[in-house]
DNA sequence: CGCTCGCTTGAAACGGCTCAACCAAAGTGG
DNA sequence: CCACTTTGGTTGAGCCGTTTCAAGCGAGCG
């Protein structure tokens, strides 16, 4: 019972994840605390670099980040978006030794950590965190095989459409109806798979369309159902 | 012990499948035999179905097939090809209720199907298959995210040539250089994500520099090596 | 023998990318 | 406090790659 401001602060952070939550008990937890590590990152951080060996899992606390893979000349391809509750650093584990995807906060974040080893050994001792996980690998597996069909026969309107319906399908709008997540142009476009240019072009003319309303970097959705009636041909939008 | 001859042709194929193989003891599987069923396909036969309910998971026993989506005006995109020994309708349990991919044969094969119900009641009695399976997709997860990276950033000749290294690295040649598996142009076009008319143009500009050769639908590649190199600045091979 | 299907090639039209210039906002330093 | 610099947003124009349309070819099959 050394310490207790600090478990505390470890268990209140670990409450926010539902996979943690739901599937291993507050005692377990108890007993693994010291093979987790709380860690504060600072906006534009990178704390998962892509070729670096595996160093645990990591699940946001608090605050967002984007996941990204680096390509030729450095352009960087963001394949998701996270928030509180979700998981960083997937393929940590197995066979792998080194990260295939790089992470960097996209605010000030809580990252939790779990070791190489404590991982290995609570996915062995509890199965429904290990079922669990799988069904998370599932569904992401699932998410990204439709971004491959969505990279392949989108026009870069769609698929530039498609990352504001997944912006807002994921977080969601403020009272005045600008999306909850601020991006630059750039980073829109290292989602859509396109140039910051060609997404400029493409909000552009959502607004003369009046489909969408912006100030500055924010960017406002007039009628979301609207909107996905131009993608809907496609009959895809990326869930969650 | 009746009808030992059906048993035994379970087991022979249930053999090929080392995710069953390494993981569900014989005593095990005898005593499931009843929710495990044996089917035959024929070439070019769809065995699931975008969009049509979950009927649990199927393993490939003998033979080749290819996962796609369809997209629009019947487009298909093809994610993958497979072969004995793996799995194939993934992401047919928890909560989903209906296949995100379709099947297809591309020759005669047999296919093993585990029924949802004992499929959920093996991965909650064996810890180790659902730990490998997770570990599966984990696995998926990363081979799909750099296809979305190559879709995004490679040129059409590179995701030509990266469909044959591709087929090269996961179904081998033949002795006289062939791969080992015949496509159409038009198949090559939906893995590759672009049209028949351009992948014909590739194959034949490929042709004129001595990268590979052909015999009616047949390709030979000349030197594996040389090829990769054609897209190694972009770092990137679909493994597996 | 004639039909069909898939392969092949050419040519034209289109879309997207890149380069370049300009602008606005925010931050910095004298 | 103002001039300067920097950063990111915006728009235009030209080029290049890709798609699409169209026509020809060759093998296989009834």
């Amino acid at each position: 019972m050394l310490n207790y401001n600090v478990q505390n602060t470890i268990f209140h952070y670990l409450d926010k994840i539902s996979l943690i939550n739901n599937n291993v008990s507050k005692n377990y937890l108890f007993e693994i605390q010291d093979s987790i590590t709380i860690i504060q990152c600072k906006k534009g951080q990178q704390f998962v670099m892509e070729g670096a060996p595996v160093n645990g899992l990591f699940f946001i606390c608090k605050g967002r980040a984007k996941v990204l893979k680096t390509g030729i000349y450095g352009k960087e391809q963001i394949l998701r978006f996270v928030k509180e509750g979700e998981i960083v650093g997937h393929r940590g584990f197995g066979t792998r030794k080194k990260y295939g995807i790089s992470a960097v906060a996209l605010e000030d974040i809580v990252l939790c950590n779990f070791s190489n080893e404590v991982l290995e050994k609570m996915l062995k001792e509890i199965p429904t965190l290990t079922y669990n996980l799988m069904l998370f690998y599932a569904e992401e597996l699932n998410k990204s095989e439709n971004k491959v069909k969505a990279f392949a026969q989108m026009t870069v309107k769609e698929k530039v459409i498609d990352t504001l319906i997944y912006l807002h399908r994921k977080f969601g709008q403020n009272p005045k109806g600008y999306l909850n997540l601020v991006l630059s142009r750039k980073e829109i476009a290292d989602f859509a798979g396109t140039s910051d240019e060609q997404v400029i072009r493409i909000l552009s003319t959502l607004k003369k369309e009046n489909q969408i309303f912006t100030s500055g970097k924010r960017i406002g959705i007039s009628n979301i159902d609207l909107l996905k009636k131009e993608i809907s041909e496609h009959n895809y939008f990326i869930n969650s």
